[in-house]
DNA sequence: GATAATAGATTAGCATGTGTATAATACGCA
DNA sequence: TGCGTATTATACACATGCTAATCTATTATC
């Protein structure tokens, strides 16, 4: 690795554990605080990231959305059938593929746009608070970095499919 | 908020989705690697965080844990039940408060000190391949400021505990 | 066409986190 | 002493993610 000369196995120990914490912390507290936001609308934040795409691009099939939300097809499946249940969404087959089980947006789900981009919005208004329009796309280039180099250490060379975000 | 005439609301739908994933996802990734590394050892990342804990402080209690690692008290709770069934952890009773419960390592836990070290720092590289030191720095400055943003968001005034790392 | 390999979705079982409610203990104060 | 409140840990129910195994349907190969 080319940054291994710059911050050896030794030197990196001052921020070993923190840098997993903080990143870990960050996650859960925006999760935190879009749940509390959404809840009052019956929804989730991991839900709303899953409509978001629907939004976009509606009738993805579930192992399309298990590459956009960077989860694994098991998890799509447990939450289409919470939404479906909740009726947000619903399931439809395939017309040429019967493995493939299609997932649309219900009226009551589209009805919600604007809610949840505001609840996203503010989420990012609390996160980047005090930080100037500049840094933030500092950080949010150096994330998109760090995601690719663990996309890379992970998947190995698998296409990076979420790069073209919703928005 | 001081940055809201910076990014509107309408400005701000641009990121809005993609930075929710973003911190998600490498939060996430390094979990991933970090689990896939700590797996042959019989360990798992969350609870390697909290270890490495014990190792700096040997002896907290699963409050001082919870807040350290920033999760609830119930999530420790079960944490350390399946610590201490894998034999890495033990419970003792608090010498003058017997509602508390302190948290000791034993001796397979304290042996494994220098892998869970190695594991941490290659996540690392991993994530920072390709950044410079002062990008890491800067990284890691900005996910600071907004891990404090959010921490305001949620808790209105509480104290930091977890800004003295481990390291 | 029959058979093998691949692909999409689900089930089962687990770890980790949440919120709410409870039980036991400690503490503050009359 | 004793009552009310706060603190610590746990029980319960749930959402979200994982891996491994399975089932069905499609595709590739002989």
């Amino acid at each position: 690795m080319s940054h291994q000369s710059a911050l050896s196995l030794t030197e990196d120990r001052r921020i070993e554990n923190e840098a997993g914490l903080i990143f870990q912390h960050v996650a859960r507290q925006r999760i935190k605080l879009l749940d509390s936001l959404l809840s009052p609308h019956g929804l989730t934040s991991a839900q709303v990231y899953l409509i978001n795409w629907l939004l976009k691009r509606d009738g993805l099939t579930q192992i399309e959305l298990a590459r956009l939300l960077n989860i694994g097809t098991v998890a799509v499946s447990g939450m289409v059938d919470r939404l479906e249940a909740a009726d947000w969404v619903e399931r439809r087959a395939h017309p040429s593929d019967r493995r493939t089980k299609r997932v649309f947006l219900k009226q009551s789900a589209t009805a919600k746009e604007q809610v949840l981009s505001e609840a996203a919005a503010r989420v990012n208004e609390a996160s980047f608070e005090g930080l100037s329009e500049a840094e933030v796309d500092q950080l949010l280039n150096l994330m998109r970095r760090v995601r690719g180099n663990l996309k890379t250490a992970l998947d190995g060379d698998a296409p990076d499919l979420v790069s073209n975000a919703p928005g």
